[in-house]
DNA sequence: TATAACCTTAGAGCCAACTCTAAGGTCAAT
DNA sequence: ATTGACCTTAGAGTTGGCTCTAAGGTTATA
């Protein structure tokens, strides 16, 4: 039986974290002392490492919620239940990579396009793309003016 | 001059956004109604173009902050001081882009290893992958358990 | 028995960037 | 003169996932 401090040890979650997940459902400690002091079996800390590695892996705490519920009765749940939760989280994620691929391509471009040396701003290629707009939509594709 | 829902149709930014960019310094109307309504001129508009392209391009309102006061005077700022927000911008974009590319990575494996069909989970090798750790520190490389 | 290091709870605060609400004033058209 | 569409402000609410505080109770050690 763990207390909460070992736990925090144990998973690397601080304690202030275990009882945060608790409050949402996440998480129990299957004992309390006579004077409610959580205590944690090992059936409990390997469902924080549940958690925790789901967490790592970029789910929300509400995918989280889900992926338990299955956890708990798989027997009532299909693969496809899983998979969806999963298929639905590498959409999010794609989406997001996109997003910042973007980012990145036109701030790479920004760099190159600008001395960056001492000389005064005046005429900085990096100011004068962001004040032309930057972007210009040719061919579907997002590419720096000039 | 433009009355702030001509500049959100302009900008396509929202007048709330507009309000909420003038009270965190970034914008502002140069001319008021007698009875106080905000007076857009061009120079405001390009300013707010400014502000939304570099804002598309993932500046965070403090950067942009930073970004205009250059864009202001020009005369007393390097090259080097643009960059030295474009760089920082960019590392913080890699270093996320590392992140998402490692779930999305972890993701697609988790997709692969599951048959993900209408049979029930008890054997569902993504629980079983999350129940594991899911991951393993070999060569200093993250990656999934068989 | 005193002290320090734990533990408990409810609830507030943090972050960024909005987004919205309330309560009221203005303006153009009917 | 009245509607309805605008505008103003201060300030509250939203999102997700913590993170921390206050005020108090418990436990192990000296």
């Amino acid at each position: 039986m763990l207390k909460i401090s070992e736990l925090s040890e144990q998973t690397g979650l601080s304690a202030h974290t275990l009882r945060y997940y608790e409050k949402h459902g996440l998480i129990n400690a299957s004992n309390r002392s006579e004077a409610g002091y959580r205590f944690y079996n090992d059936s409990d800390l390997r469902r924080v490492q549940f958690v925790k590695t789901a967490r790592n892996t970029g789910f929300s705490l509400a995918d989280i919620g889900q992926l338990l519920s299955i956890r708990v009765d798989k027997r009532s749940h299909s693969c496809q239940d899983v998979t969806d939760i999963t298929q639905k989280k590498l959409l999010e994620v794609n989406a997001k990579l996109t997003e910042l691929q973007s980012m990145q391509q036109t701030l790479e471009l920004l760099l190159e396009s600008c001395c960056g040396g001492p000389e005064n701003a005046t005429h900085c290629s990096i100011m004068e793309a962001l004040d032309a707009g930057l972007l210009r939509e040719d061919n579907k594709e997002a590419r720096l003016i000039k």
